[in-house]
DNA sequence: ACTTGAATTTGCGCTCGCTCAAACTGGCGT
DNA sequence: ACGCCAGTTTGAGCGAGCGCAAATTCAAGT
């Protein structure tokens, strides 16, 4: 499984998972329960932490640090199918009745991840009240985000795309600076090539473009929306023009 | 809700349901009790079972015909995201914690449509041993078909996309006849389009093409794939050729 | 400080597939 | 039987964005 991190020896504490969606409004002694079946791990940035075509054998909360969640074709092409976010669940094949992952996650910096193995999902569900729901609106909303970004990919030029992926990634994780909102995590032109279906070459020239009209700010792996109002003009004005 | 067609009066047969996945291993009064719920309505071809954007107030499973799910952008193109089968649950927004239908579902042509109230899900996951699951595999498994989707976006040229779209509608919906496998409803060039992201045209000239070849045989919302195995010949072929 | 390699930038040419336009076809309704 | 119209075909031109290539910059390690 590509475990890289080492085993934290019990002693989670409630407050970590206890304003988490998925365990919205538990008592004390559930929390713990669902702590009792975890493990919490770290995980070096860029190590796996589940392998697309892997036994599906556990799932996956997110505690601290970003994952990107990667496809890669037989052809060896990758593609970004999303990031994940402090306090998501992933890699829950299960609750998809899949045997292997789908996709690999790898950590885009540090992280730390609560691990539980397949077999306590019955039991969360069973013991966590709303613990199923929770699971399963996180599957229904990525659908739906997956749905959308088809349909970006079959309306739009790929400057609006490249647009819509930027102004997602400062919503979902951006962090206030002095000149503008930042990505928490480094990410390449070639990483917003992968999410966008173009190339880290078109991504560069319109970072540069961008750079130039002052609605970006961007280094080596690093990128700072300075002029949101702007990006979202470029991102809705149509085709025609 | 655009409902168009008229309400049969109860009088649902078991057999209508009893071999889906959706309701595998069930007593005969477990089927009457799963039918009990429902109400079965005609749909006429092309008439909007629901509309995108409408409250999400029913589930649904497709007992004959075939029904086309569609989104539509603000500035009003179309895109197909799948055409539900004969035995498929559609509509569940409710499994995904949705208040409102993301896409529409059109009737392909006239169909019949079991319909339940969300009021009846409750039941229907307590009382049906495994129906819950099902409902989950099914969206699990629409959630990889979209990412493989966007990734043949992102990898493939419009050529193998469309080719791959073909072949998907076939194995899905293919009716063996003398000259090949036929898709089993009406589909139109555009339709084709707005699967794989590119345009009447485009289509039109592929298959005129492939016509030529001898690998299909089209005509007015009809496709037949008349050599399967070119067909996959094609959807494979590199981009570097 | 120096080395090394990954990430980025930028230029150039070309091609795939889109847009626009026009003609054609076949099925359906009256 | 006829007309109509949605669906289809095909042509011509062009432009967005890709492939290829080369130069440059920056960060990390020794």
């Amino acid at each position: 499984m590509g475990q890289t991190g080492r085993i934290f020896m019990s002693g989670l504490d409630r407050s970590l998972i206890a304003d988490l969606p998925a365990f919205a409004g538990m008592t004390g002694e559930a929390l713990d329960l669902v702590l009792q079946g975890a493990r919490s791990t770290r995980h070096a940035k860029n190590s796996d932490i589940f392998a697309e075509g892997g036994i599906a054998d556990h799932f996956f909360l997110l505690l601290s640090g970003h994952v990107r969640v990667v496809r890669t074709t037989p052809e060896g092409e990758q593609m970004i199918a999303r990031y994940i976010n402090e306090g998501e669940l992933f890699g829950i094949a299960i609750a998809m009745g899949l045997a292997v992952y789908p996709a690999s996650a790898v950590a885009a910096v540090d992280c730390v991840v609560l691990t539980w193995p397949n077999s306590e999902w019955q039991k969360l569900q069973e013991t966590v009240p709303g613990f199923g729901a929770a699971a399963y609106r996180t599957i229904g909303g990525r659908l739906q985000e997956t749905q959308n970004r088809v349909m970006e990919m079959s309306t739009e030029q790929v400057e609006q795309r490249v647009a819509h992926a930027l102004l997602r990634l400062v919503n979902q994780a951006g962090r206030k600076t002095e000149n503008g909102v930042e990505i928490d995590f480094p990410i390449s032109r070639q990483d917003i090539a992968e999410m966008t279906g173009t190339t880290l070459h078109t991504v560069s020239r319109l970072l540069s473009a961008w750079e130039s009209e002052g609605v970006v700010a961007s280094g080596r792996q690093k990128v700072t929306v300075t002029d949101p109002h702007r990006l979202m003009l470029i991102a809705e004005r149509r085709a025609g023009r």
